[in-house]
DNA sequence: ACGGTATGTATTGCATGCAAAGTATGTCAA
DNA sequence: TTGACATACTTTGCATGCAATACATACCGT
């Protein structure tokens, strides 16, 4: 979605984007020009315009002088979830209308098997980087088998928004036993090309992930 | 929600979105640095900045040179719309819940009630723009009655969007006699506190108005 | 000793400079 | 007249310079 233009800019934006949502940076933490202009080996213009876009992204804050790694409070986390629980809900829909339509090929609905099979296992080696990152994947399949670019492109923001300062709760036992039974509910859905089926499993996942959810700031 | 940080970069930012959300440049025309900085009063640097916001906004593309203002495929607009609907339904769900639940002042309800009739009577002045705005104005007071800071970013992003490239043909003899009626249902179930029967008109709504909308590109 | 003030320093924000890249134009030849 | 090539110009992209601002620190007065 994001097109790769060349110019160090863009390049920035993308890296301090990857960080932010790696959690690379703590909630709240300034950035500077300067050291982040050090950091990756450019002067400050291009990072200062990638800040700016940072800044409509919600990753960071203006604050006093400069910006500050943005933090989720407990209220914008549940609206957050909120907005999420509605967008994953309609990707989900719109691809079990995709499957139903014949417009899904069928290595693209094996592969979300398949992902799901990853966070069980990834789930089961009690690494919550690696099934957070496999979680996370799962949901971009998702999203992209939606088949809407706009759509994706607004669960990704989401997606980053709550990365900054979340850690997935994955290692927490009672979720992590869940959730395999709710990936499998929403794939099938899919595979069957039921929408409203896909619709409300992947609603209830996402409102069953916001009571796992575990803020950092 | 957008911050209005002292600078003219963000005054350059909220200018240059402002601009393209009226329509004021052509689909596809090209963005010089040097001429938005001269009519702005401002050096390159901050226009640059803006243009990069712009830019992750989707309002304007990456071009050979610099930047065009995007333009909206129909199979675009159809993707646009179809996340549009789903957010707006997810809006008068919102509303119409807190209102069941006492927490939407009652002189909000009563400004949804007065921006519907703002919109039958711009309608009938056949006055597009006017109607365009009065139309935005109701839809936005209902994406602010949801309670949702972060829907109603996505709504906005979502409308300056679609608003780079459509005319919202509110002069249509049809749409301009289903419009108000398909406004009052939304208020309706909202004032009544039904949250199934505001999302289900709100969507119906914007069904109805991606089949009124009228590409400029 | 404590508070207020003044100075110094770190950092932002915008403007400008300079090099690279691509486009348009003009000229020459066939 | 048309096509190809060379040249000049427009425009971007990044780096740096300079002024403004706010914070920290140190000094002085009470």
């Amino acid at each position: 979605m994001t097109d790769v233009q060349p110019g160090s800019a863009q390049a920035v934006y993308m890296a301090l984007r990857r960080r932010l949502s790696d959690g690379a940076y703590a909630p709240g933490q300034r950035l500077t020009e300067m050291a982040l202009a050090a950091d990756l080996g450019v002067s400050r213009t291009p990072v200062r315009e990638a800040i700016g876009r940072l800044l409509t992204d919600g990753l960071v804050v203006p604050a006093v002088r400069g910006v500050v790694v943005a933090a989720l409070s407990p209220t914008e986390a549940e609206h957050l979830f909120v907005l999420r629980a509605d967008l994953e809900a309609l990707a989900a829909e719109l691809a079990a209308g995709r499957q139903a339509a014949g417009r899904l090929a069928p290595a693209e609905v094996d592969a979300l098997d398949d992902a799901v099979d990853e966070v069980e296992a990834a789930v089961r080696t009690h690494d919550p980087r690696a099934s957070a990152q496999a979680n996370l994947a799962l949901h971009r399949a998702i999203g992209a088998a939606a088949g809407n670019p706009f759509l994706e492109e607004t669960l990704h923001r989401v997606w980053d928004r709550i990365a900054v300062t979340t850690v997935a709760n994955l290692d927490d036992p009672h979720w992590a036993g869940a959730i395999t039974e709710q990936h499998r509910a929403i794939v099938s859905a899919i595979r069957a090309g039921d929408p409203e089926a896909a619709r409300s499993a992947a609603k209830s996942h996402i409102e069953a992930a916001r009571r796992a959810y575990k803020p950092l700031g």
